[in-house]
DNA sequence: ACCTGAACACCGTTCAAGT
DNA sequence: ACCTGAACACCGTTCAAGT
């Protein structure tokens, strides 16, 4: 009865509600624990009401990701590519900061949701008006793959496994466990190398908008180096 | 009964075994298919037994990555950091092709498997060993990011996802579908580009060896050119 | 002391029964 | 015709009962 007259109160369900639910659902509580009947739940609906707006989960998955991706900013008028590419996928970033159960998300699924495809539409008709051959543009989207979205693409990324943000971790301990330290010497070494000159500051872990960047600039510097040279496949980058 | 002989035949059960069975089963049938249930019935054994040399499934998965990392060639002695470090990977790349469901598992996966941090431990000592200052060095595997381990990093990569490998897809269709073409015109232009200079041979799909290695030597050649530089951080790579 | 069948607390999804 | 409770075929893991 109370149960009724609650779900009687809620707006009627529809796809973009159960998307923005979903969303929520995974941000708050980790991905781990998406399900259809917690987040039919969420909603106060029966799980089958669900599959009425969606097909299954693996489409509940692909119209999530797109929400998220529809979050990045729009392009800034920027007169070089460099800098409106650079700006955007540091836009997209942010979002996937604020996502961060989504990019694994996205390399699990197979299929390029409108959004995306949307998104790397732009990022091609960037390039290609700052002069690049479709050639170079093809290698080039290849070898920025998924950090064209943003991604760390670290190889151990806490902030991409389990969900729950925020209050839970306060500080992940920086350098490798002693016994590991021992085993490792140069990873140890490298752990406790900071991000500054300032090499008496050591151990307080990495600053990721840092190594973000230097990556990313790494490779756009590379690339604008080959776009100057009008390369051709015919020479590799050498 | 027969059940019983068949059980008695087999070599005892232990973590070697089960690890080896489950890549295996992980090869053969996909990630998807890896049940500690299926593995359990692979081995002729009952799912309880499993649980005496492997904590829980998180555990099994560890020591399957490590089963697999374990499978990457030696380094070949080498005078340059950069031919070593390049072959290494390429090494570790034919590694994950044979696996394809690994490198989803190790990105998702978020602790360090001891063999993983020996591969990782080598390259490092490499790096140093060529002049590089420890800074750089952290810089710098936060840059090859996984791709240091062969993966692609591919934004949509069809091998990375259900395992099933060879016989089921014969032929991924190469360009978008036509609604998409006109949708994302630059996208359809750069599907069609083709990795050699021939701009005649069209359609017909990404060389990924091609890409892999454009992209990897894209970094390599920007990172040689830092440490030419004596880059410390204080000087952004411009 | 060891092993393991049954059980528990979940899944995604189907389907037939009820309105 | 529509909606949905119960059921199906799975999970990973616990635990107590049996040997």
């Amino acid at each position: 009865m109370a149960e009724q007259a609650e779900t009687l109160r809620r707006a009627p369900l529809s796809r973009g509600r159960i998307l923005r639910a979903a969303v929520a659902l995974a941000d708050e509580a980790g991905i781990e624990s998406l399900s259809m009947r917690n987040l039919a739940q969420d909603l106060g609906v029966v799980p089958m009401a669900l599959y009425k707006h969606v097909a299954n989960k693996d489409e509940l998955l692909d119209g999530m990701i797109d929400v998220v991706v529809s979050e990045i900013d729009p392009p800034l008028p920027d007169a070089s590519w460099k800098h409106a590419v650079r700006g955007r996928i540091l836009a997209a970033r942010q979002v996937l900061l604020r996502h961060p159960w989504a990019a694994l998300a996205i390399e699990s699924r197979n299929m390029a949701t409108p959004a995306i495809l949307a998104y790397l539409d732009w990022v091609v008709a960037t390039l290609r008006a700052g002069g690049f051959s479709a050639n170079l543009a093809h290698h080039v989207m290849h070898a920025m793959g998924s950090r064209v979205l943003g991604f760390s693409q670290e190889l151990f990324d806490e902030s991409r496994r389990a969900g729950r943000s925020g209050t839970t971790n306060p500080e992940p301990p920086a350098g490798l466990p002693p016994e590991a330290a021992a085993r490792f010497p140069h990873l140890a070494e490298i752990a406790m190398a900071a991000s500054h000159d300032d090499e008496s500051v050591v151990g307080q872990g990495c600053d990721d908008q840092f190594e973000f960047e230097f990556a990313l600039d790494l490779l756009l510097d590379g690339i604008e180096r080959l776009q100057q040279q009008d390369w051709t496949s015919s020479r590799r980058p050498r």
